[in-house]
DNA sequence: CTGGATGCAAAGAATTTGCAGCAAT
DNA sequence: ATTGCTGCAAATTCTTTGCATCCAG
């Protein structure tokens, strides 16, 4: 996690106490979270964060390439730190749990569909959705 | 498209003018539409089309499974007319023209990442972008 | 110091809902 | 006739922005 506040030095974005804690909720587990899930998480290490900042916090590191939006359930945006390489993602919808699939071997698929349709395709979103072992454990089904 | 209304008739769901107006927007050209797109151009053909309805309307399509939302662009998002089953999309990020991809072969990778994360994986989506042969004439290069 | 960062509150946008009247079956 | 559908306007909700102040570098 101290990489990514690296990162994001080297673009010329301040450590704030702040931005840390907005850091540590998207941090702690694995799990997609909403601007308002990690408003309410980082409070606890920061009260005195305001709502503006972790958007503008987001925003930030969406620019950088460090957040992946995973999802749009119920209009709002849930949000992952994710590597910045291209990769995919396979989520567990009873606890949003997320991990990361570097591998990709669609190019193929890829080059296919551009000849037959025409189309200069530039790039492809892959994701995989289910129940991770734990939530089966836990006897959860769906969502 | 009568094979639509009739799909909803059989769900109950009756036939008006606005309703009629909703799906002739979706159904002319295979282009995404967002909400405000759609009530703009029904309301050409039903000048009493009210916001609410359409997105009354949407509901209900998305209810019968014929409707897909294919992206959220700046907190809109867009909906199109697609066949019920399973099936990828190829989106145009110029004109947002949106073919189906109806072959999906992706049942192998999907039962190899299910071992190996100990999910049981429920389903995938996949879509890809790129610019359709048209806006590629036209010189567009990317949206 | 200095420019970026912050919190607050107000603004914006998209979507939903309450309600009394209207229309399709 | 019934029952759902509609438009309107108000209400909700998520997200963004303006601004005076504050803090990291």
């Amino acid at each position: 996690m101290d990489q990514v506040l690296d990162r994001l030095r080297q673009r010329g974005i301040k450590r704030t106490p702040q931005r840390v804690a907005v850091l540590r909720a998207l941090d702690e587990g694995d799990h997609a979270l909403s601007a308002g899930d990690v408003f309410r998480r980082a409070r606890e290490h920061c009260p005195e964060l305001g709502l503006s900042t972790v958007y503008r916090t987001l925003w930030a590191l969406t620019e950088a390439g460090m957040l992946d939006t995973i999802g749009h359930h119920d209009g709002e945006a849930t949000y992952r730190l994710c590597s910045a390489g291209h990769h995919h993602h396979l989520v567990c919808s009873a606890c949003m749990r997320v991990e990361e699939l570097p591998e990709c071997d669609l190019s193929d698929v890829e080059r296919a569909v551009a000849s037959e349709h025409g189309y200069r395709v530039d790039g492809h979103s892959l994701s995989f959705h289910g129940v991770c072992r734990e939530c089966q454990a836990a006897g959860v089904s769906s969502a």
